[in-house]
DNA sequence: AGCAATAGTATACAAAATGTCACTATATGC
DNA sequence: GCATATAGTGACATTTTGTATACTATTGCT
């Protein structure tokens, strides 16, 4: 059972994939654009931590995988919405998992399932 | 809509989960363990282009994390087993869903699928 | 005696990812 | 005039990740 091509740079899709979501702030963008088209400030008030320059840098990257649609509109206080494209949305179902994983596994978060009145996801 | 804890170090679930799996060779390393319990050379066979160094980094972070479980056997020619535990099990469908997702979106891989024998790549 | 295989560690170094801080431009509000 | 908000950029520092190389110890093979 070969699984991986004999020494390639993405040696496994499995890696290939976590290329494309493994940035430090890749996969909770996507996992915020899943809610719909947002703004760039609006994304970066969502993700406290993250830094212009870091979700600039993030989101430049997710549009060069072609996972973010970027729309700027030449207005007079600069407006650019992100939204997931067709294939970003093709992460859906695994960004979803994620998140339903980590809030179970990660002791941070599991912890806070059992008493913290969780917000709602929509 | 509130998803995100107000500035916690694993921003999100998201996040947390992909601190887990996001190494350069988590992923790939649990995908192989998916298969069965492997011996430190066998992975490394298994995965060319990861370095001696790396891997036992890789390992020893997944078994931090309680995803691995690492059997050492006082033989004569060192023998040290890694296996998924329980927890590690429970990535499963995510891995899978990984390397499906890198099969046919990741560029390198989606080729590959279409009929180019690729075997060879210097 | 010399070599390979096992599963590493130690050291040194290079490169990539991530982070901080200051700065841009324009318009509105005070 | 000054602060605010918008969506960034540029220089730089730090942290993480990765590489190369040599070294450990034991035993079997030749």
């Amino acid at each position: 059972m070969n699984v991986c091509p004999p020494n390639r740079s993405p040696g496994c899709p499995v890696e290939g994939a976590l290329d494309v979501i493994g940035g430090k702030w890749k996969g909770v963008v996507m996992f915020h654009l899943l809610h719909g088209t947002k703004r760039f400030n609006e994304l970066r008030r969502m993700m406290p931590g993250v830094t212009q320059r870091m979700l600039t840098r993030q989101l430049r990257e997710l549009e060069a995988d072609g996972l973010v649609h970027r729309e700027v509109y030449a207005e007079v206080p600069p407006r650019v919405e992100y939204s997931l494209t067709a294939k970003g949305e093709t992460l859906r179902d695994i960004i979803l998992a994620l998140k339903a994983w980590g809030e179970t596994h990660v002791p941070y978060y599991a912890l806070s399932k059992l008493g913290v009145p969780e917000t709602e996801t929509a």
